[in-house]
DNA sequence: ACATCCAATAACGTATACATTAGCGTACGC
DNA sequence: GCGTACGCTAATGTATACGTTATTGGATGT
């Protein structure tokens, strides 16, 4: 029989099947999705079958996304108790953030290296931009988002494949913290104005520059974001 | 019937088996490090079948933990020609290297930061001791031995589990590149004295001073190993 | 009432079955 | 001789089967 199987739950829309011929891909993007916007929240726990059942698939797929879940850090399998979405404690966001700062500074400079022409800056200057229109409108979830897309676009330019797809597991892990804590900081005026900055050091070529500012930028996000881990007692996220 | 199968072959030894009770553990160390140790050269391409026969297991555990290695880089899996042990070009080397600079910079730096007491910096300075003696005495193999161990302590000691993990897997990559051109490029000697470097500057607490020497150590490291890899047109280790 | 031991159960790891389909060889037409 | 279409084979993706074993609940003894 082929994957619609005898008499299969289609509880999840086609949506998701559009994704890709593979059921494999299929659960993988369902299932990050589900835990990147806390529908599955940290401490969440199934087991395969239930998985497989939900997703209308059989166990062997999801077992094979939920390996790749697991690669990434997103989700813990425990062989008798399932699947266990992870946590983020305050440390862990402490590690993620290091990262990012080593990461992202090194992509700002490689790209500062490559001397991109005004026409490749535009989509950072433009994401600056929306950073600050949301800003002025007082839409957290708009600079939030105009803020994830400056620094995909900015790493993606380092044309370093690996580099990318680092950052990327990096801010996957964090973006449940980055949403709850949106509201508690405050207006988060400077991170604007030091975008701008890696921008114009990015323009005028000066590589060690940019990775400096870059790595300023994060520094004071990621001890900002831990003061307030510490302040508000989230121990876990 | 159990994993003995009905007439299965063995021809593999049993110390892979004792690494863990789980036969994807198996298979995943087996064949990692076939490639690492170049018995699967770059573009050694084998069928899931073909693999399972060999490994004594069926496909399933087999499948699963090619999963793992092609998140890792190591191997490419193509739906009707198995799976393909990857080439690492030239442009690899350079992203694995730029990431290893930023990565490894940050644990010399963090590693600082904690200002590790003597006993601590023990190991190091035992990886520096050993690379001299075996540089004098020109065994090669027992640098780099000596080498790798400096550079794993290093970043273990950084306490980031994520940073360990990314290096890790850049040192996986870069393994066969690294022990073809061992011996092609001049005496390391430079390597040693750059190593005692960070050393110092750790001891010192002087973290900006350990990110700085680790980075213009790797730096080096980085533009010598492009080099070779250009003058003897080496494209794909 | 509490700790301990045992049996039933259920979840997993692995093996196997099966339908689908890409790729290849062959036969045919020009 | 060369290009194209067709059918076969084989490798995969997925489903299912099955033995092993941890866990759980209850029974038993103190």
């Amino acid at each position: 029989m082929s994957a619609g199987g005898t008499s299969r739950v289609r509880s999840i829309g086609r949506a998701e099947l559009a994704a890709s011929g593979s059921l494999v891909e299929t659960a993988y993007h369902t299932m990050r999705r589900r835990i990147l916007d806390n529908v599955w929240p940290p401490g969440y726990r199934a087991l395969e079958q239930e998985l497989a059942l939900e997703l209308g698939m059989s166990r062997t797929p999801v077992r094979e996304a939920l390996i790749r879940m697991q690669n990434e850090g997103l989700v813990e399998v425990v062989p008798r108790h399932g699947m266990n979405v992870l946590p983020v404690s305050a440390e862990d966001m402490r590690d993620i953030y290091q990262m990012l700062t080593a990461l992202e500074s090194t992509a700002a400079e490689l790209v500062a290296l490559r001397r991109p022409c005004a026409a490749e800056l535009k989509p950072l200057q433009d994401a600056s931009r929306a950073m600050m229109r949301a800003l002025r409108a007082d839409d957290l979830e708009q600079w939030a988002a105009a803020d994830e897309s400056f620094h995909q676009q900015l790493v993606a330019m380092s044309g370093n494949r690996l580099l990318i797809d680092a950052v990327q597991n990096c801010w996957d892990r964090a973006h449940r913290a980055r949403m709850v804590t949106l509201r508690m900081r405050p207006k988060p005026t400077p991170s604007t104005r030091e975008h701008m900055e890696v921008v114009d050091r990015i323009r005028e070529g000066d590589a060690r520059g940019a990775f400096e500012a870059h790595r300023a930028h994060r520094e004071r996000g990621g001890r900002e974001l831990l003061a307030i881990l510490e302040r508000f007692r989230l121990k876990n996220l």
